[in-house]
DNA sequence: ATTATCTATAGATCTATAGATAATGC
DNA sequence: ATTATCTATAGATCTATAGATAATGC
C-alpha cells in the first residue's frame, strides 16, 4: 500500500504541489527565478523534469504558486497591523534565512523587463504601502516626527524592511536586523527616548 | 582611414570596451546577470559574441569590468560624506533609472549561492556603512533622535536608500524617491519639524 | 608581432511537447 | 476515465575553444 495510508488521490496530489513549491523556493533562494531550472526542482522532489511539469505546467505556473506561498506567509491579508507586530515578523524573519533569501533575489529580479513577478510585486507594494499607512495612522496619528505623515512614512517603513534584509542576508554578523528595525520604529516617535 | 582620426590602436581598444560595458549595463539591467547573455550585449555593440569575448574572455570578467564602472559611478571613493550631497546623489539617480535599475537587479541576484557579485557587495556595504557612520557623526555628533548611535543609524540610512530604489522601480508614479529620502533624513534629526 | 574580428563547433543546458505505461477510483 | 510518471526528443539557447583572416604598428 504506497504511502502506507488512506488519502484520497487529490489529497496526495496536494501534498506533491506542496512539497514541489517548497522545493521551488529553496532552489530560486539559490539561484533566483531565472537561474533556477526545472530540472532543478524536480531533482529535489525525486521527480524527472517531466513528470514536474505533470503538476505545473510551465516555469511560470509554478512561480505563481510560489508568489501565493508568499502572501500567506506575511499575510495576514489586509487586516490592520499594528507595529509591534511587525517587528515581531522581523524577529520571525531573522529565523528563516532562507525565506528571506527566496524574495529578496525575487524582488530583485522582478525589476528587470517583462520579469514574470513585476505586476505582483508593483501591486503587492501599493497594498502592503496602504495597510502600513493605516497602521501608522492608528499608533501616531495624522502627525509623525519631522513633520512626515502617515503615508509618508510608509514608503520609508517599507524601504527599511527591504532594504535591511539585503544587508543582513550579505553580512549577518555585521547587521542585527531585527534591533535595527526597532531603531527604525523608534525614530517615528515610540519610546522617545532622544538624546 | 577607418575612424576617420589619429587615435592610437590602445585608446581605440580602450573606447570599445568601455562602449562594451555600457551596453553590458543595459543588458544587465533589462534581464540581470544570471539571464543576461553575451550575445544580447555583443549585438549591441555590432560584434558576434565570439568577437566579444576578444575583450572580455569571459562572462565574469565583463561583470567584474561593470562592477568597477559602478564604484566610479557614486563612488567619490571613501571621502567624507555629507548628508546633503547624499540627498543629491539620490536625486540624480532619479534621472537614471537604467543605472539604478542595473545596480538594484544585481544587488537582488547577489543574496544567491555562488553569486559572482557577492564578495563585491558584501564588502562594498560594509565600507559604505563605515562612510555613513562618519558622514553622521560628524553631521550629529554621538546621539540622534531615538537613542541612535552613528552605526546604527547608518544601517538605516543605506536601507532606505536601497529599498527605496525598489519601491520606486516598480513604481515610479506612486514613488517620490528624493522626497522621501529628505524625509528619512529629516527623521534623523536634520530640521527638527517635528508636528 | 599584436589586435580585431570572423566562422565553425563542442558540449551543456533549458523548456516544453508527444506519447507510452501503470495504478487508482468511479 | 483520471492521475502519476516515464522515455524520447525537438528546438532554443549559452559559454567557451580553435583556428582563420585581415589590418595596424613596430
Amino acid at each position: 500500500m504506497p504511502y502506507g495510508d488512506a488519502m484520497s488521490t487529490r489529497a496526495r496530489s496536494e501534498e506533491r504541489r506542496a512539497e514541489i513549491v517548497r522545493a521551488a523556493l529553496e532552489v530560486i533562494a539559490e539561484r533566483g527565478y531565472r537561474g533556477a531550472s526545472m530540472a532543478a526542482v524536480a531533482e529535489r522532489v525525486g521527480l524527472t523534469q517531466q513528470g514536474l511539469l505533470h503538476y505545473f505546467p510551465t516555469k511560470d505556473a509554478l512561480l505563481v504558486a510560489v508568489l501565493k506561498e508568499r502572501d500567506q506567509w506575511d499575510a495576514v491579508p489586509d487586516s490592520p497591523w499594528r507595529l509591534d507586530l511587525l517587528a515581531s515578523l522581523v524577529e520571525y524573519n531573522a529565523m528563516r534565512p532562507g525565506i528571506v533569501q527566496t524574495f529578496s533575489a525575487l524582488l530583485g529580479e522582478s525589476v528587470t523587463e517583462d520579469h514574470p513577478a513585476r505586476a505582483y510585486f508593483t501591486e503587492r507594494y501599493g497594498r502592503v504601502r496602504a495597510t502600513m499607512t493605516e497602521a501608522l495612522r492608528s499608533e501616531h496619528g495624522e502627525r509623525l516626527p519631522g513633520g512626515l505623515t502617515p503615508e509618508r512614512a510608509a514608503v520609508l517603513l517599507v524601504a527599511v524592511m527591504d532594504g535591511l534584509q539585503y544587508q543582513w542576508l550579505l553580512d549577518p554578523e555585521a547587521v542585527d536586523m531585527p534591533e535595527a528595525f526597532r531603531d527604525f520604529l523608534g525614530l517615528l516617535g515610540g519610546t522617545g527616548e532622544s538624546g
